[in-house]
DNA sequence: GTGAAAGCGCTAACAT
DNA sequence: ATGTTAGCGCTTTCAC
C-alpha cells in the first residue's frame, strides 16, 4: 500500500510536510505544496483512515440503534441520520436491535471499544446501562423518537400527548363518542403519552374513558389487523379507531373491510406517522404527520456537537412539530 | 483510558501476556490467566478497536450502497445484511446513494481509505470505476439485487426474466390479452430482464407486443399512480397491469379506483417484491415474492469469504428463487 | 517553512 | 510459559 512515506520520498520532502500539505495547505510554501500534491496524485495516495483514527482517537463513526429497520417510519429517520452524518463527515454504523435490551448493550459496546464515537438510540432505553463510564463524563449519546423521560443526554421527540389530543379532538369534532385506540407496546413512553392525550381530549369533551376500547399493539400491520378484529367483535363496537401508527391503521382498515363494513362509513380510522402508503391507502388515511427525517438530522447534529465539545448544559430537549392531516378515512358517524 | 499496559501492571505481567490471555487463553498458564482476567475486569478494560484495526489492517466494517433506504424492499435487504454481518463480527456502514454514481464513488472511497474492508452494492454499477486498484487484486465487493451483467465480483440476484414471464403467464392464463407494464428505470438491467420475460410470455401466447402498453417508472408509489393514469387514459386501456414493484402496483390500484373503476373487476393489477403492505392492500396484491433478507445474508457471506481469502474463481453468481403469490388483485377480464 | 522524532494501543516475532 | 521489542501510518510537538 502506498503510504505517506512513499509520497514524501517521491516529493523529496519529509512526511511531516506531506501531512501538513494535506491538512493545512496554507502553512507550506506554494512551491513545496505543488511538489507534494503532484507526488500525491502520482502515487495515487489515499490516507489510511485506520491510522488517522488511531492517531486522533476519533473514528468519525456513529452507531445507530434501531428497533426495526424495516419499519417504514424508522427507515425515514435513518435516511435523515445518514444524510446529516455524511454531510458532517461521519459514517453510520447501523444496528437492528429488535428492541432487545441485551442486543442494544452489545452494540453500545462499539462505542466503549472505540469502533464509533457516539450513539443514537431510537428507543427509550439507555444502552450504556451496564457499561462503565468515567464519572463526570457525558454519555456520548442522543435519544430520539421514543425518548426516556429522564434521558441522561440530549433528546428529540414529538409532543406525543398534544398530537394524540389533536387527533382525538378531530374525531370528537366529527361527532364520534365511542373512539377506540389501538396502542403501541404497553411500556413505551410513546404509548403512555399518546394515551394521555387521548384521555385529555375525551375528558375535555365529557366522554368517559372505557378501557374496553383500548387494545395493545406493536406498530405492525398484523397488529392493527388483529386488534381491529377484536374491537369490532365487541357488543357495542367503536365508531372510530385511533391507531398509534399508520401501519396499524392500514391493517385495521383492511380487517374492517373484510368484515363487510366500510371506512369511514361504518368506522372512521386514523393513524399516526404519515408514511407514504397512507396517501395511497383506500381510503387515504387521516393521520398525524411527523417530520421523520428531521428527527434524524436533529439527532445527528446534537450528537456531533456533543462529541466535538460543543455540547451544552443542561442537555437540549428538542420537540419537533406535528401536523394533523385529514384525509378520507375519517367522517361523521352514521 | 485504560489500556493494555495498565492491565499488565495490575496483573504483574507483560502486555504480551495480557494480549495472549485475551486472544488465545489456552497458551497461558491457568494461574496467570486467572490473574490477568481479574485485572481486566478490575480495570474495566475494553480493547481499543482502533488500535486493533490499525495493527491488523482490518476494520471489520462493510460499506453498503443503497439507492434508497426508505424503499421497503431495500429496507428488508438491509435487515438481512445487518443480521448476517453482525453474526460474523462485522459492522455495517450504511450509505444512501439515491442512485447517483458520483455519490457511490465517494462512498466507495471508504474502502480505499480503509474505513471499511469491503462493499456491497445494491445497484448495477461499479463504484470503484474511478478508483485505482493494484492489478491482479480482487475487488473487495459484492453486487446484489440489481446486478451488472459482467459484474467483476460475486453477485446475487433473482432470475428476473423467468419471474416476469411467470407473472405474465399468470395474467395470460386468466384470459388477459391487453397487458400493460409499468416498468422500472429504463436503463436498469432489472427493467430489461423483466421486460424480456414479459415479452417471452406474450410471444409464447401469440400476443403482439405493443409498446403503447409499457410505461416507465421508478418503483415508487407516485410513479405507479401517475403511470396508471396515463395507461387508463388510452383509447383502448389494458385489462391488466404488471407493475415492476409492489409500491407502484399499490399506487396504480389507487389511481384506478379513483377513476371509478374496480380492481380486479375492470383491471387486474400485479406487483413484484411481496412487501408486507401487499397482503393488506385492497384488494390484496398478486405479486412475485422475492427473498429480500436472503439477498442480504448471501451478499454478506460472499463478501466476507472474499475478504478473508476464501473467495473462489470464477466469482460465484448466485440466483435466488422467486415465488408467484396469487391474491385478489388479479382475475379474468370482464 | 521544514525536518526529526515521539508515540497513539496493540500484536507477533523473537528471545529467554 | 512469559517477557522484550519493533512497528503498523499518521500527526504533532519541538528544533532549527
Amino acid at each position: 500500500m502506498t503510504n505517506i512515506r512513499k509520497v514524501a520520498e517521491l516529493a523529496g520532502v519529509s512526511v511531516a510536510t506531506v501531512s501538513r500539505t494535506l491538512k493545512s495547505p496554507e502553512i507550506v510554501a506554494p512551491s513545496t505544496r505543488a511538489k507534494v500534491l503532484e507526488a500525491v496524485s502520482a502515487a495515487g495516495y489515499r490516507p489510511n483512515l485506520m491510522a488517522v483514527q488511531f492517531r486522533s482517537q476519533r473514528t468519525h463513526n456513529l452507531v445507530v440503534l434501531v428497533p426495526a429497520i424495516a419499519n417504514v417510519f424508522f427507515a425515514r429517520v435513518i435516511s435523515g441520520i445518514q444524510a446529516a452524518a455524511q454531510q458532517q463527515g461521519y459514517g453510520v454504523l447501523l444496528c437492528n436491535t429488535l428492541g432487545d435490551e441485551e442486543t442494544e448493550e452489545r452494540y453500545a459496546g462499539m462505542v466503549t471499544t472505540r469502533k464509533a464515537d457516539g450513539l443514537i438510540q431510537l428507543r427509550a432505553s439507555n444502552p450504556f446501562g451496564a457499561h462503565v463510564f468515567p464519572a463526570g463524563t457525558v454519555l456520548p449519546m442522543v435519544n430520539a423518537c421514543e425518548v426516556l423521560d429522564d434521558a441522561p443526554c440530549p433528546s428529540v421527540k414529538l409532543d406525543n400527548r398534544a398530537a394524540a389530543r389533536t387527533l382525538t379532538e378531530h374525531l370528537i369534532g366529527l361527532g364520534h363518542r365511542r373512539i377506540a385506540m389501538i396502542q403501541g407496546p404497553r411500556r413505551s413512553p410513546l404509548t403512555r403519552d399518546r394515551v394521555a392525550g387521548y384521555r385529555d381530549a375525551l375528558e375535555a369533551a365529557g366522554i368517559a374513558f372505557d378501557d374496553r376500547l383500548v387494545h395493545p399493539g406493536d406498530f405492525t400491520l398484523d397488529a392493527g389487523f388483529e386488534a381491529a378484529g377484536s374491537l369490532m367483535a365487541r357488543g357495542r363496537p367503536p365508531t372510530a379507531i385511533f391507531c398509534e401508527s399508520d401501519e396499524m391503521a392500514i391493517g385495521a382498515m383492511q380487517r374492517i373491510k373484510r368484515l363487510g363494513l366500510s371506512v369511514p362509513g361504518d368506522v372512521s380510522v386514523a393513524g399516526f406517522d404519515d408514511i407514504a402508503f397512507s396517501s395511497y391507502s383506500d381510503p387515504p388515511l387521516t393521520t398525524i404527520a411527523q417530520p421523520a427525517e428531521a428527527f434524524g438530522t436533529q439527532a445527528v447534529t446534537m450528537l456531533i456537537d456533543l462529541l466535538e465539545g460543543r455540547g451544552t448544559t443542561p442537555a437540549p430537549r428538542v420537540v419537533l412539530p406535528y401536523e394533523l392531516v385529514v384525509r378520507g378515512s375519517t367522517s361523521p358517524p352514521r
